[in-house]
DNA sequence: CATCTGTACTATGTGTTATAGTACACATAG
DNA sequence: CTATGTGTACTATAACACATAGTACAGATG
């Protein structure tokens, strides 16, 4: 699979598959149109509850990653308008200000934060560009 | 108060007084030395329950940013040189990439991102400048 | 001693997460 | 048509985190 679970870790299991997807989606491994597995193949592959994955698949489909056909399957939606763009920057920028704040903390300065930020972008901008189809 | 509080957001409320605190550090609010109120100043004031405000003041002792000395109070830990900085970097690197992925969906380019990053660090910059004591 | 500090403990209620099992509506292949 | 594979809805259960309430204790201070 283009992504694994760790049961272990506290972020909830069904917004690991989530995060995974659209993790997949970003870099292209998954493209428009492509059909995800089902959610028994899914839940029987991860030894999870059906339940999870469902759940997983409905918040994916709510913030319009993937469409929903009933009795068809999943598949990756295309790129369309995005209705709430301004509250999803505000929580951009509320992350940024966490990273400012943890920088600090690791007596980071501002410009070093920023390389960071530079050099993080480029790593996974490459990442995209090997993964393309 | 240098921060408040929101019970009806899903972030923990012992949570939100953490990083209210790490917030107030960060923009020189409050400095070493400084005393926090105590966990039944802090609870009456904002209605909430003393044993919410003591497990937000351990976990900032756990993570050196307060001082806890039995009977007199707690009070702001100067700047000390940080154990696990490997794993807090690879965490902030972890939060850049959701920040890349993030901004793939609001169909933002990697230029786009970074300029967002420059213009928000800039504007806690200032921010940190303008409560300097 | 009286009062303030943080801390420890039990108990209760609520909400989320994950599991298990059953059932239903829809689409497709044979 | 039937059989099978889709997502979905529902109940039930267990485990855990969060927040509250109340009581009690050890250390510091005036």
């Amino acid at each position: 699979m283009w992504f694994q679970i760790d049961p272990r870790l506290s972020k909830p299991i069904y917004l690991q598959i989530v995060d995974g997807v659209k993790e997949a989606c970003a870099k292209h491994i998954l493209n428009p149109g492509d059909r995800l597995p089902s959610v028994r193949e899914l839940a029987a592959e991860m030894t999870l509850n059906p339940n999870t994955v469902a759940k997983a698949y409905q918040e994916l489909e709510r913030t319009h990653v993937i469409e929903v056909i009933r009795g068809r399957g999943t598949f990756v939606a295309a790129p369309s308008p995005v209705p709430d763009k301004e509250q999803r920057l505000a929580a951009m920028r509320d992350t940024i200000k966490h990273l400012w704040i943890e920088a600090q903390y690791l007596q980071m300065t501002s410009h070093d934060l920023l390389a960071l930020m530079h050099a993080t972008v480029a790593e996974w901008d490459r990442e995209r560009g090997r993964e393309r189809v």
